[in-house]
RNA sequence: GUGGCUGUAGCUCAGUCGGUUAGAGCGUCUGGCUGUGGCCCAGAAGGUCGGGGGUUCGAGCCCCCUCAGCCACCCCA
């Protein structure tokens, strides 16, 4: 194939029958998140560059070296969006927000990040994610776990496990951090000479390293949350309480991070065996994130859920997309009259209320050919069409799966269509085979 | 950005030690059956062997470069 016919490195064309799976998993967003309260949001797909960079955080590796960021005519510095939650809290503020005004919203789309490409990692992929902004309540955290468990469950995705923790609030981080110095310093001949210099520039991410030599200098490490403030603590148990009372199982991840820095206090993510090495599902947690123009920073909580991962974890579990369903009608048309004659009694019966998928044989070839490409395409019904049946305002009805026909006066041909719709269908229903 | 594996027909893949005209299955088209699908049978179309360079009498095969895909690291969805 020519290269120039590829799709970018990362990024890919999307066919039936795939298509299907992502539409179920749309469909089920809007019916879930509904149900918690929450409305759609479109935000554009790119923005003026500090609106990622004021809120994700200079310091961290998106913002750093994945984000594509290009100029515009004007010479602005635009970016396609890394993630969903900065043009969210962007979009919130130009819309206003009364003090105590709570808002729900959930996105889903195409997001950009410009890595290498592996198992479950593209640079453009997508996102289905959920933002509950304006309010401080821990049971508000609780309730978005909950709904991303549900949300699991409702498009089939099971044997995910909720992973906890609360990286508190910006005035307890002094003390966590020295705290974590004073663990790993003595360790530090040891650990890999990326956590040797994180030591300096960012100790929570040795929490995070896989190297084994560094996990087992974490192995002792004090937890994070026994290093919060009172505030903290208590918000996170709270959150806890809630987790229970929904019915929501997690597990206490105390070494988890996260890699954005707008987040205070709950951080969580669902972990999913079925995906390789890049195994989160879903992430998200609290955070609290200020805007020009915006006396106070919003607060809020969310989470995102990675759609092509998703889809990994389905596959993973046997569940399979439906593909297109097939064609209702195959018009065989034969001969000159009857090939245009086809094209419009096709047309007449897609108009009709049966709402019926139609097909025509539109090339002029022969019988056999079209009667293959109606069994190819699915059809319940091959209505034959030729120059006899078109001078005796005729049409001969076949049903394809028991390959009984009989000839219609075409002016009855809707009611036999009916009366055929309207009986038990033959078998399961045929699938169209795909290209 | 670093490393490993893989690129042969629309798809999935064979291709021996470097040796004549590069194969199979599936799919597509046509015919067997003049106006009847599936199953069967026969035939046909379809290839710059990812691209470029090199070695050789001769390269799909060996060497170098490059591009792409997959996987892993980093990090994350």
């Amino acid at each position: 194939m020519a290269p120039a016919n590829e799709p970018l490195p990362g990024t890919s064309d999307l066919w039936e029958p795939e298509v299907t799976d992502w539409v179920l998993l749309e469909q089920a967003a809007r019916d879930i998140f509904g149900r918690y309260g929450y409305g759609e949001l479109r935000t554009p797909i790119f923005e003026r560059t500090d609106v990622f960079v004021r809120s994700i955080g200079d310091d961290t590796e998106v913002v750093q070296k994945e984000m594509y960021t290009f100029e515009d005519r004007g010479g602005r510095s635009l970016t396609l969006r890394p993630e969903g939650t900065a043009g969210t809290m962007r979009a919130i503020a130009c819309h206003g927000l009364a003090d105590g005004e709570q808002l729900r919203v959930f996105y889903m789309g195409p997001m950009f990040r410009g890595e290498r490409p592996a198992a479950g990692r593209r640079r453009q992929f997508h996102q289905v994610g959920v933002e509950a902004v304006g309010g401080l309540e821990p049971y508000q955290d609780a309730e978005a776990i909950a709904m991303l468990v549900h949300y699991l469950e409702a498009i089939g995705v099971s044997g995910g496990r909720v992973r906890l923790n609360s990286r508190g609030l910006p005035e307890d981080r002094a003390a966590v951090s020295a705290a974590m110095r004073q663990h790993f310093a003595p360790r530090a001949q040891d650990m890999c000479p990326d956590c040797q210099r994180r030591l300096d520039s960012n100790v929570w991410r040795i929490l995070d390293c896989k190297n084994p030599a560094c996990q087992a200098a974490v192995e002792g490490a004090p937890k994070m949350v026994d290093l919060l403030g009172d505030e903290s603590r208590g918000f996170f148990a709270a959150v806890c309480r809630g987790l229970d009372q929904l019915g929501v199982a997690y597990e206490l991840a105390p070494r988890l991070v996260r890699g954005l820095d707008y987040y205070v206090h709950t951080v969580f993510e669902v972990v999913h065996s079925g995906l390789g090495a890049q195994d989160a599902l879903a992430g998200g947690g609290r955070y609290r994130i200020g805007l020009p123009g915006v006396k106070r920073p919003l607060d809020g909580v969310g989470f995102a859920a990675g759609m092509e991962r998703l889809l990994m974890a389905r596959e993973s579990l046997g569940l399979k997309a439906a593909g297109r369903p097939g064609a209702d009608v195959f018009i065989v048309a034969l001969g000159d009259e009857a090939i245009p004659a086809g094209l419009g009694l096709a047309q007449a019966l897609r108009r009709t209320d049966l709402g019926l998928r139609v097909l025509a044989g539109l090339g002029g070839r022969s019988l056999k050919a079209q009667m293959r490409a109606a069994h190819r395409e699915g059809a319940r019904w091959a209505l034959i069409l030729g120059d006899n049946e078109l001078a005796a305002g005729t049409i001969v009805c076949k049903t394809m799966a028991t390959s009984e026909q009989e000839t219609v006066r075409r002016d009855d041909l809707a009611d036999w269509l009916r009366k055929a719709a309207a009986a038990p269908a033959a078998a399961a229903p045929a699938t169209a085979s795909t290209p």
